[in-house]
DNA sequence: ATGAAAGCGCTAACAG
DNA sequence: CTGTTAGCGCTTTCAT
């Protein structure tokens, strides 16, 4: 194996042997590879061609060391495994990507220390820009994401004592509004289906948001149901469903945490025969694909999951371009009155 | 603002900075981060306690850049938005999670082309391995791969010509199963629901799938459906089945390329009033969650997304700690029979 | 158990 | 439009 024609894995070529095959230096090579750089159209198409015969690729960590800049941003959501955080994480891709930005993902399994870990392991690869989901964290999480000098977005919330910037809105409040809704309508005995409180802040919120809503209109707020550790499944919610039918059987009106766990408290009413909304109305939240096709469709709130990301990506942009100034973006859940409420 | 004092966004610390707090050289200080290194236990605490005071944060950068080692993991998936690709991303991620590696995630939104550029992009950052999702790519991108001089993996496929390592099954195969499950049981005019030919590899095979098991039986395998541009909504899945219902009216029993359309097909029949299984039976495919709990349950194939995750993880540490063999790991698809096939 | 020197591959800063 | 020099922050390598 002394032949070095063979195909041992040779070091890959570097922008230094570009130079020597094209015959210019290395700093010339690196400003063809930027589309912005003085330099002339036939050299760069020298050194774009020899590039690709050497089967050239461009190494991203060499150049973050010397410019200091990685185009990475780090982002933290409670799960991979949810439309809503998948849609956010996509439209903020979208705006991303178009400036090559590379988002660098962690999951925290709605799990605090879990993510107070993963931002202090996030934070090493020095991205641009730090988003997480949420306004609380661990104390030490807080006090790396205030130290890390880089722009911090929490999103899908709305936090008293924002880190930096946020783009979110009030999950109490955004529930509030489907309980005026079932007031609004006729319903009196409402529940509310969430899970077991302390982990999920978002859950809890909405669950606060329930009660102060209740409580404001005049009616009785303890018919709530736990249904176990967030997130809540279908089937957690067809549990909760069982048990407040048989604890709490002159419930009108049921809110559920989430459309899934909505969809899953539907699903045994329509075992048992039950008929949605006549006997009892459910309303949902996070407007899911699935709360627009079941039979009936579900009440919700869309939280616009998307637009979270969208506006989150274009106020990284902002900021790293203009230094811009510190975003507040609220946004704006809509109630949508779908079939299972009347 | 000439006054160093101030919180003027100075430079953030480095390894000297330590070594110079501490008394100890930089090489010192990069041991002390280093579990097993050889140091003094007074020399590691002193040194770990001085970065902890000055707010230090290692830089990945500068040590992958050194070491030509970045513990990142570059992964393709079709879109992030699909519970089985996040359900394998999972088990990858928690997998190599053990091992502080980083998943860098790019999304080809079903698009080849769009698969090509990504993974062009992700290269660039040097990862140490890159796992596609599927076993078709445009020529450049296999050639991209092929050059890579990384551990390539195809997962959610079995290629017939992998680029190097697989874990993964036959789409057709599993489909197969479903088939000769509907036709064990006694039906015969069998219809198939997927996406427009062409785009999605996966839908396209399990369509093949089921024409090949058809025809194998002896039965009409001209019952199918294109119910638009993958991935099918379950709304799509619904329009495909009232196309289906009045096209078809005789059909016995229909096959969805997935449980999201599958269940949209459903739900059109709890519209029409139809019964399921008794007038119509459904067969979906990925076990979802909905498959579980919807009424009916939906019979479905269980691709074992999450395990595919985790033996890719586990087939990337071996390769790379031990230079292990080519893995060519093939998952076993279950099916599962439910309530919507009788 | 610790240190000194060198350099990973690229680009900022300056020169021409 | 192109080149030279230096150095980003760390770790490899070789000494001691």
């Amino acid at each position: 194996m002394t032949d070095p024609s063979v195909k041992a894995p040779r070091k890959p070529p570097t922008m230094a042997d570009i130079a020597r095959v094209t015959g210019v230096s290395p700093m010339t090579v690196s400003r063809a590879f930027k589309s912005d750089s003085l330099i002339s159209p036939e050299t760069r198409d020298a050194i774009l061609k020899a590039a690709d015969d050497l089967g050239y690729v461009f190494d991203s960590t060499a150049s973050s060391l010397r410019s200091q800049k990685t185009d990475f941003v780090a982002v933290t959501i409670p799960s991979i495994n949810n439309a809503n955080f998948a849609d956010t994480v996509g439209g903020l891709s979208e705006v991303l990507a178009a400036r090559s930005m590379q988002i660098l993902l962690g999951y925290t399994n709605y799990d605090m220390q879990e993510e107070e870990r993963l931002i202090e392991q996030l934070l090493r690869r020095k991205p641009q820009a730090i988003v997480v989901t949420g306004g609380k964290h661990t104390p030490r999480a807080r006090r790396l994401l205030e130290n890390a000098h880089i722009p911090v977005i929490e999103t899908w919330d709305a936090p008293t004592d924002p880190i930096g910037h946020f783009v979110g809105f009030s999950n109490a409040q955004a529930v509030r509004g489907m309980v005026d809704h079932l007031v609004e309508v006729g319903y009196r005995k409402i529940a509310f289906i969430g899970g077991d409180a302390g982990r999920d802040t978002r859950g809890s919120d909405r669950r606060l948001g329930f009660i102060e809503a209740m409580t404001a209109h005049g009616l009785d707020a303890s018919r709530l149901i736990a249904a176990g550790t967030p997130p809540i499944s279908m089937r957690e919610g067809a549990n909760a469903m069982a048990r407040l039918l048989h604890d709490l059987p002159d419930t009108e009106a049921v809110i559920c945490v989430s459309d899934l766990s909505a969809f899953g408290a539907l699903t045994e009413c329509q075992r048992r025969g039950i008929s949605v909304p006549e006997r009892i109305a459910i309303g949902g939240f996070g407007d899911y694909e699935i709360g627009g096709i079941s039979v009936p469709t579900l009440t919700t709130i869309n939280a616009r999951a998307r637009e979270i990301g969208l506006s989150t990506g274009q106020l990284i942009l902002d900021i790293l371009d203009a230094s811009g100034d510190v975003g507040h973006i609220r946004i704006d859940p809509q109630l949508i009155v779908r079939e299972s409420t009347r």
